[in-house]
DNA sequence: GTCTATATCCCGATAGAC
DNA sequence: GTCTATCGGGATATAGAC
């Protein structure tokens, strides 16, 4: 969420953000509770009473993160073009999503952790979600009826996109340590999802 | 991990099993610090101190659910079979890893949530992970060579196996939440993935 | 083996000087 | 706005009676 308010100083405006940033670094690799605010504070270079009064308690500090997550994550799935050619729609989107993994593990990982944990601070926001997917499903249905996709759930195919390309972003240090040196995970799994959305999809 | 442990007593038996059974509800729910003994005690019918008869910490209790996770979640895999035909053998190990996050959707967040924090408790399980998938790949890249399979990297296909079945437990809310009441994730995704993998995989 | 009581530490948050 | 000092709650672990 950036931080527009013209009523705070340059001073308070860069601390805000070296705090969320800090607090992103930690509640990503720890989860809520794993993070303290110790940790956020030295990542940050401040006190922690410093920090404290710029953010009112740390459950303060993962909402303001958490607010403006779910909208950055599905702006890939909302870009899906009902008046586009839909195999390179779908292809288009894998690989937007493809790119927000490799751009963002962080975001990535604390929505993750959310999610393993029930998701209790993203509950009331879940029907948005719900009502996103619905609507593009159907765009995805109405291709499959008009013969331009190979027949397919519309919900699992979302399920799995969003499987596929997080994954290399949640469990990157299983990725890192099987694919050994040398390699460049985000590279290849681009050429892997082209191949396999195209397989799964053409007519 | 088991326990014919012949000095413990049935009652030993019984409680350690209890107060891991309890473990794995609660750790997997919220993360290693996430979790408290009190709740571990309670999920398990003990008091505090007694649970801390049967294990030296709450650390312990921890690395004894962690120790036989890592075999129980690669045996689908161990079973890929090279004498077996390549296509029966990838669709039922995608079959049975499936049926495993069905069957054990605590152990696979519990293993996610590992992961997301970036393995500090099985880095050094790691290189054995590898050698099996290494070993795995091969197998199927002989298939791929000897037409037949369709061409595909062995080791993004193992990734994008994991990614698929794990994702039904570990977003266990995000897909309940998004395809709403009167569903079954696991029928759905059963018959979905079959689908996928045929088409990813046939020459 | 199981309990109550408690030691000890850590963490989130506040007080108050500057 | 930022700091040092500290409060108060909660969590792990232990002591010791039964």
């Amino acid at each position: 969420m950036s931080d527009n308010n013209p009523a705070r100083t340059r001073i308070q405006r860069r601390n805000r953000k070296a705090i969320l940033e800090a607090a992103l670094e930690v509640f990503s690799a720890q989860g809520f509770r794993g993070a303290t605010l110790d940790q956020i504070a030295a990542e940050a270079g401040l006190s922690k009473p410093n920090l404290l009064y710029y953010f009112a308690s740390k459950e303060a500090i993962h909402a303001e993160l958490l607010d403006g997550l779910l909208d950055t994550w599905l702006a890939p799935l909302r870009e899906l073009n009902p008046d586009g050619t839909p195999q390179d729609e779908i292809l288009g989107y894998v690989r937007r999503k493809l790119e927000m993994s490799r751009a963002m593990p962080r975001e990535s990982r604390l929505f993750a952790n959310e999610m393993l944990q029930g998701a209790p601070r993203l509950t009331e926001v879940l029907p948005k979600l719900k009502a996103l997917v619905d609507e593009k499903a159907e765009i995805i249905r109405d291709w499959t009826r008009a013969g331009k996709l190979a027949p397919v759930d519309p919900h699992h195919l979302i399920f799995a996109i969003w499987a596929l390309t997080q994954h290399y972003a949640d469990f990157e240090v299983q990725v890192t340590a099987v694919l050994g040196p040398g390699h460049d995970p985000y590279d290849e799994a681009g050429a892997f999802l082209d191949m396999l959305f195209t397989r799964l999809l053409r007519i």
